[in-house]
RNA sequence: GUGGGCGUCGUCAAGCGGUUAAGACCCUGGGUUGUGGCUCCAGUAUACGUGAGUUCGAAUCUCACCGCCCACCCCA
């Protein structure tokens, strides 16, 4: 038997309905906010993800699922955003006028070690405005996430906001931090100690209870921000506050992809196991232009599809399956299944959601199949019915039946769902 | 890449050195030949992850491998 590869995971129909249902939930909402769907491809130049997303990140340095095709470095893509910026510079789309507001579902791959809430194959909502630079721009932002969260019933995952400045400030900091760390560098554990040149600043989020330690008084972000980062992180709250989105400010927020500045922000659940953001986002003020795009600032996040249906299944929430079909109808005999064809194609166009047992079984096992995909309403025809005009209605949760006439199948089926 | 836990029919699940390897659910058929959900009966299955080893004998013990899950790491 061959076997679906490590990572990767079927959504079977007994599960589609959510992911439809959450998809659905998703666009309206974004749509809602002005944002049309962009499509981009699976696969991009390597370097894309390289020069976009730092090519000393984790996730471009060990996580791609790269390959080469007639001499080019291909990768599938890691997240959403870099493929977005791609497009919007290559179609010329700052030329349509600011701001430019995209949303997207897409798979993403990151090859890494599975567990709950990770895997390989992944699946993202987001969405990235582009062109404006004020906290009015990130506010809405947020708002969109609260939004489909809260709109899905999610009231529990906590929102947690930091601003990790401009590169101006940040270079200030890192420094800052650095000189707090020198001292008692060799103390810290192997990953700490090689992320103090690289990325220092993740050094504050390492679980190791002794490092924790150590951090302990380390000069916090918030306190290097210039003047306009300040003011900004500032204005950002208050709006936040305007729209009566909850938040808590969470110096320890620092994303993990390269491109982010200014906002950072997710959305955390205590029902991920060791996983906890749900949807995560920020600014990218330099991302576009660091990709050969005009000088154009960037705001958005990206949303765990498969993390959303976990917190969700979690919660106890219950998204109705819907019903797979209005109506079942069997013919019994020669004359009768050709009656039955015929009005089933009849209802078909007139919108109903119609069965016929292709497995031409008997009648008991016809009941059997409708009452095991919950269809309502069974119409059996036969020699009676037949040489009568009318079909044999049975309502199968109330358990009565009647016959109704040929061409008032359909209007008895619809009034029975008004009922 | 590093730890920990787990692998028995489609699913859940007994069995813990000698059994025809239970049971339940699901599925299929039937309970007087045109009616489901409840009930009763019957039927179907190449289920002990793979390979070695210990033993007279292994689903049961040992080892290796594989797979799944969880955690580190990283992130959605």
């Amino acid at each position: 038997m061959i076997s679906i590869p490590k990572g990767m995971k079927d959504v079977l129909p007994s599960e589609s309905y959510k992911w439809q249902f959450v998809e659905e939930e998703f666009k309206t909402i974004a749509e809602k906010y002005g944002y049309r769907e962009i499509r981009t491809p699976m696969v991009e130049a390597t370097e894309l993800f390289a020069r976009g997303i730092g090519d000393t990140t984790d996730v471009v340095q060990k996580e791609m699922y790269s390959f080469e095709k007639a001499d080019r470095s291909l990768t599938l893509k890691p997240e959403g955003t870099a493929g977005v910026v791609r497009a919007f510079i290559e179609n010329k789309l700052y030329a349509e006028g600011l701001p430019a507001k995209y949303y997207y579902i897409t798979p993403c791959y990151r090859y890494e070690k599975m567990q709950k809430g990770r895997s390989r194959e992944f699946h993202q909502f987001g969405i990235e405005c582009f062109g404006a630079s004020g906290m009015m721009a990130d506010a809405e932002v947020i708002l969109l996430a609260y939004d489909v969260l809260t709109s899905l019933g999610i009231d529990d995952a906590k929102l947690k906001i930091n601003s990790i400045g401009c590169p101006n400030c940040r270079a200030e900091y890192r420094k800052a931090l650095q000189d707090f760390l020198r001292p008692n560098l060799d103390k810290f554990c192997d990953t700490c100690r090689s992320r103090f040149d690289r990325n220092p600043m993740r050094i504050l989020d390492c679980k190791s209870s002794e490092c924790k330690e150590l951090v302990k008084g380390a000069p916090v972000m918030l306190d290097y921000l210039d003047e306009e980062c300040r003011k900004d992180f500032e204005e950002l709250k208050a709006l936040l506050d305007v729209y009566g989105v909850p938040y808590e400010v969470d110096t320890s927020i620092v994303r993990g992809l390269d491109y982010y500045t200014k906002t950072a922000f997710e959305f955390v659940s205590d029902k991920l196991g060791a996983q906890s953001t749900v949807c995560g986002g920020g600014r990218y003020d330099k991302l576009i232009e660091q990709l050969g795009g005009p000088d154009t600032p960037g705001v958005g996040f990206g949303m765990g599809i498969e993390r959303l249906l976990l917190v969700l299944e979690e919660s106890g929430a219950e998204m109705e399956a819907d019903k797979a079909c209005d109506l079942l109808i069997c013919g019994l005999g020669e004359k009768a299944r050709i009656k039955a064809l015929e009005l089933a194609k009849e209802m078909r166009e007139f919108g109903l959601r119609v069965i016929i047992d292709v497995m031409d079984r008997g009648l008991k096992a016809q009941f059997k199949y409708a009452d095991r995909l919950n269809v309502p309403y069974v119409a059996v025809i036969g020699d009676d019915e037949l040489s009568k005009g009318v079909v044999s209605l049975r309502d199968m949760n109330s358990s009565t039946q009647e016959e109704v006439p040929e061409n008032k199948l359909l209007e008895a089926v619809f009034t029975g769902f008004l009922k």
